[in-house]
RNA sequence: GCCCGAGUGGCGGAAUGGUAGACGCAGGGGAUUCAAAAUCCCCCGCCGCAAGGCGUGCCGGUUCGAGUCCGGCCUCGGGUACCA
């Protein structure tokens, strides 16, 4: 008898693959279509083992769809174009493309290993010209639809290497390379419009059915559509130019509770009062030596200044407030100035405690019936500022009131409930929030103080970056003509090869002559952009190029309506918002310039979301203080070869940058793809997050082994007829087709594993005949071929099977045999279970009482009285409440 | 900070509101063997001699019955617009 040796078989069966060209997509009309995507990687050089569990799961789905009929694309590429590659040339001199085509090159062996039903006829990546060719021409058709436009934004600058940092590369407010304190600069800027959307974007999200809920969610809070109030505060002798701040609030119930104004420090008021304060000057000039990052903003201790500046409350002009200018304020969002409502929110609560503003309270809960105190752990208070504020006359217990909720702000838990409004709207006290805000919104139009006004949280996508790596932006800058869209025959803009990384920075920026071109439009000497395009661009439509991978044109009318849509996308969770919602912009776009149709604008049917590989970071320390990651691999007990000790930071994604990656080519090398295969998909749920350890592969082996060894035992039995055990054998395998196809189709691979598990071990144990163990190890083989297809196609043959079991039809359980004819009832007295009885599955309810009547532990129970409550769940459980 | 998830034996995990711990790993015991590998069988949540009690991150609630539903926390993970 032959052993299982996965190093013979899998190159053999890699082959016959190929020969047969059985991956190759190929429309076909008798057969629905069906397109599985898997996220496509970035090419960081080697796989590891987060990208095993990834491709695996979308194989899965491949060869389920195969063998049950369809005509499967399932494509892959690289997402070639970022950061890595750039800092790849910067430390080792190589060129970010050379390093980029040999780590393609080396993870596409790798993945060849894994003997995925990928069709590689079709793959590209995001740095090819002939792909960001098309992507520029895009470009130019979204220009002309007025999808694109330029302004201002700020960026992280590192004033030592003159450069624009990415918020990955900026940490505790420095430059990851020089250490130099991280500065906001403004910058002009391409945007895609994909505000104009928003509101699309928001309620197609209703129609996909087929997504997770907690990433349709993430999507909407993103989005984040709000009604509001626009309205200004009118400034007290402020400078020319400046008579009103214009404030927009979600919130305009808590108007009367406003005790401060807030503008951010690149507010224009904030920029022309700088000029002539010193000190303000300073404060700003402070805020803006902090990175871009919302967390980073959000996290920040709050500052403020105060300017000296009042402003007239609109609802009562002799009521004034002071106008600070605050660290926590970004210009980008709504109008860059907001009033702080301290009782009611915590930000501006911690922010009015430190600089000892008034808290007034607009509503109180409810519940609340403590008498007013002040707070005990603020002696130095002084409230007479308080009764600064004419209208609060007579008032200041309002503001100890609101003490009393001291350490943190009455914050109201949702916008449905009815609160208590102290001074009411309408004569009304007792209301909602919502109807609150909407009286509100009502008396400020009334009164012609400001409109309501629905915004949206979602900003435009800026791409632009400043870096070489990335797709050229196809435009020209020209002295007389301005900004000239490049004619779309001279597409591709190449980037140019001779570049050198010894100083950080676009290096196509200070290439010697790439710049320089004719415009387009007059003639004359000329400049190109040298901003390179987001990679979010990159991968917004590549699943869509998938689909004619060598057309003259973005995409093919006829293949794309054809293939398109993805029918599963699967991939990692953390790109919930960003990728999927640009890819859902893109989509739109595209479809308004003729690349997709309009059954096309959600390109992904169904999504499924897979948790992530995650594994400690190991790293020391240079002699800046900088972290050295190290891979784990060469830390053995918390030490390096060398004997330095690692910190060790808790789990997080295998990340290339972190080095925490695990290499899947060690446990290829020693068992074979398929035992790495099935261990990736056995034990974890596939949306959840897993901590990688390495311990298992071993024994996963040793049960292919088993498999193996099984199935040629039963292939080298003599037939000895019929035996008893063959309707035993046969019903669990029909159940077992059952439960493994459901697994299979609802992402369940760890369940249809343990099924499979089970089988295996039924199978070994069984007394049935050989004719009856063959028909049950040929479905065995079957249900792990998606699995561990190498095998499975071995096994197969040796079983006689007809021609690949890759293309073999998916066996159908017969439902019949999936009924027991008895069935347990545990008996449960008061839900506890106390006993069990066995009965005919189709027992009539009044026969299974009598019978639990007359079980021992429930007679002990009711000790000769009669039970409160029987319930017999039929098929299920029998509680008997006494 | 904000948004979204997750938490069950020593470990990975299973469980349409219905027997908590399937299946696997690790561990223990045994069979086979000259010996080993491989293989097979048995045990394996905690406390308790037992009867029994306790047990799904914590606190409370709904229900005949809660890992599952509801409210409030804690911890960990993801995202936070220039990592991809």
């Amino acid at each position: 008898m032959s052993r299982y040796n996965a190093a013979d078989i899998e190159p053999k069966w890699q082959k016959a693959w190929a020969d047969a060209e059985v991956f190759t997509a190929k429309a076909d009309p008798d057969k629905p279509k069906y397109y599985v995507l898997e996220m496509f990687p970035y090419p960081s050089g080697d796989l590891h083992i987060g990208h095993v569990r990834n491709y695996t799961m979308g194989d899965v789905v491949a060869r389920h769809r195969i063998a049950t009929g369809h005509a499967v694309l399932h494509p892959m590429g690289w997402d070639a174009f970022g950061l890595p590659a750039e800092n790849a040339s910067i430390e080792r001199g190589i060129h970010p493309g050379t390093w980029t085509r040999s780590n393609i090159a080396n993870m596409k062996e790798q993945f060849a290993l894994l003997g995925l039903s990928l069709d590689w006829s079709r793959e590209f990546a995001t740095c090819d010209p002939e792909y960001y060719g098309k992507q520029q021409a895009m470009f130019l058709d979204f220009l002309a639809k007025g999808l694109v436009y330029r302004k201002n934004a700020v960026v992280n600058w590192d004033p030592v290497d003159m450069t624009v940092l990415a918020n990955e590369q900026v940490e505790d407010g420095k430059g990851w390379r020089s250490g130099a304190t991280v500065e906001r600069r403004e910058l002009t800027q391409w945007f895609f419009k994909i505000s104009d959307y928003s509101e699309e974007l928001l309620t197609a999200l209703d129609s996909l059915d087929n997504w997770p809920d907690k990433v349709k969610t993430m999507q909407k809070n993103w989005i984040g559509k709000s009604r509001g109030l626009q309205f200004a505060f009118s400034l007290i002798d402020g400078p020319d130019g400046h008579d009103r701040i214009e404030v927009y609030t979600t919130r305009p119930d808590t108007m009367l509770g406003a005790s401060f104004i807030g503008i951010s420090p690149d507010h224009p008021l904030a920029r022309e009062l700088e000029k002539e304060n010193e000190d303000l000057a300073a404060f700003n000039a402070e805020c803006r030596k902090m990175g871009t990052a919302e967390e980073e903003m959000e996290k920040a201790e709050k500052k403020g200044f105060d300017t000296g500046l009042r402003v007239r409350h609109p609802f009562d002009t002799a009521w004034e407030l002071p106008v600070y200018v605050a660290n926590f304020i970004l210009m980008d969002y709504g109008t860059g100035a907001i009033f702080g409502c301290p009782a009611h929110d915590q930000r501006d609560h911690d922010f009015a405690r430190k600089y000892d503003l008034p808290i007034i309270p607009v509503f109180v809960d409810e519940d609340y019936t403590e008498a007013v105190k002040l707070p005990s752990d603020r002696p130095d208070l002084d409230w007479s500022g308080a009764e600064g504020f004419g209208h609060l006359d007579g008032e200041t217990e309002m503001t100890m009131l609101a003490y009393a909720f001291d350490v943190e702000a009455n914050v109201p838990p949702a916008k449905n409930e009815e609160y208590t409004y102290l001074r009411g709207f309408f004569g009304e006290t007792r209301l909602t929030a919502n109807a609150a805000i909407d009286a509100a919104i009502a008396f400020c139009e009334e009164h012609g103080v400001g409109h309501g006004v629905t915004k949206f949280r979602l900003r435009d996508w800026g791409l632009s970056r400043q870096r070489y790596w990335g797709c050229p932006i196809p435009v020209v800058h020209c002295a007389t003509c301005g900004v000239v869209p490049e004619k779309k025959e001279n597409l591709p803009i190449e980037l140019p090869e001779d570049v050198t990384f010894d100083r950080p920075g676009n290096a196509l920026s200070w290439h010697p002559t790439w710049r320089d071109v004719p415009c387009p439009k007059c003639g004359a000497p000329a400049q190109r952009e040298t901003d390179t395009m987001d990679t979010f661009v990159d991968s917004s439509w590549y699943y869509a190029r998938f689909t004619s991978p060598d057309a003259e044109t973005p995409t093919d009318a006829d293949e794309a309506a054809y293939w398109m849509n993805v029918d599963q996308y699967i991939g990692g969770v953390e790109h919930a918002i960003l990728h999927l919602l640009y890819s859902r912009f893109y989509a739109r776009a595209m479809h308004a310039c003729g690349h997709l149709p309009a059954s096309a604008i959600e390109p992904f049917d169904a999504l499924f979301t897979q948790g992530m590989v995650t594994h400690e970071i190991y790293l020391t320390r240079d002699a800046n203080g900088r972290p050295v990651y190290h891979l784990p691999s060469e830390v053995n007990d918390g030490k390096l070869a060398d004997g330095r000790e690692v910190e060790i930071i808790p789990s997080a994604k295998m990340s290339k940058s972190k080095r925490n990656v695990v290499d899947p080519v060690d446990i290829i090398n020693q068992y074979g793809a398929d035992t790495a295969r099935w261990f990736v998909l056995s034990d974890s749920p596939p949306e959840r997050d897993v901590e990688w350890t390495a311990s298992g592969a071993d024994a996963t082996h040793r049960h292919l082994g088993r498999v193996w060894r099984i199935v040629t035992e039963i292939i080298e039995s003599p037939d000895e007829g019929a035996q008893p055990g063959d309707k035993d054998l046969l019903r669990e395998m029909h159940k077992t087709i059952h439960d493994v196809s459901m697994g299979i189709e609802s992402f369940g691979f760890n369940s249809a594993v343990a099924r499979l598990y089970a089988f295996t071990a039924t199978l070994g144990k069984s007394q049935a005949g050989r004719a009856a163990k063959i028909e049950a190890a040929r479905t065995l083989v079957q249900l792990m071929s998606p699995m561990t297809p190498h095998l499975a196609e071995d096994l197969w043959s040796q079983l006689g099977g007809d021609g690949l079991v890759t293309l073999a039809a998916w066996p159908v359980a017969d439902d019949a045999m999936l009924v027991d004819d008895e069935v347990t009832l545990p008996i449960q007295i008061n839900g506890k279970r106390r006993s069990e009885i066995t009965v005919p599955a189709d027992m009539a309810k009044p026969d299974i009482e009598a019978l639990v009547m007359a079980d021992k532990a429930v007679q002990r129970a009711l000790d000769g009285g009669a039970p409160k409550k029987l319930i017999v769940v039929p098929g299920r459980i029998v509680n008997v409440v006494v």
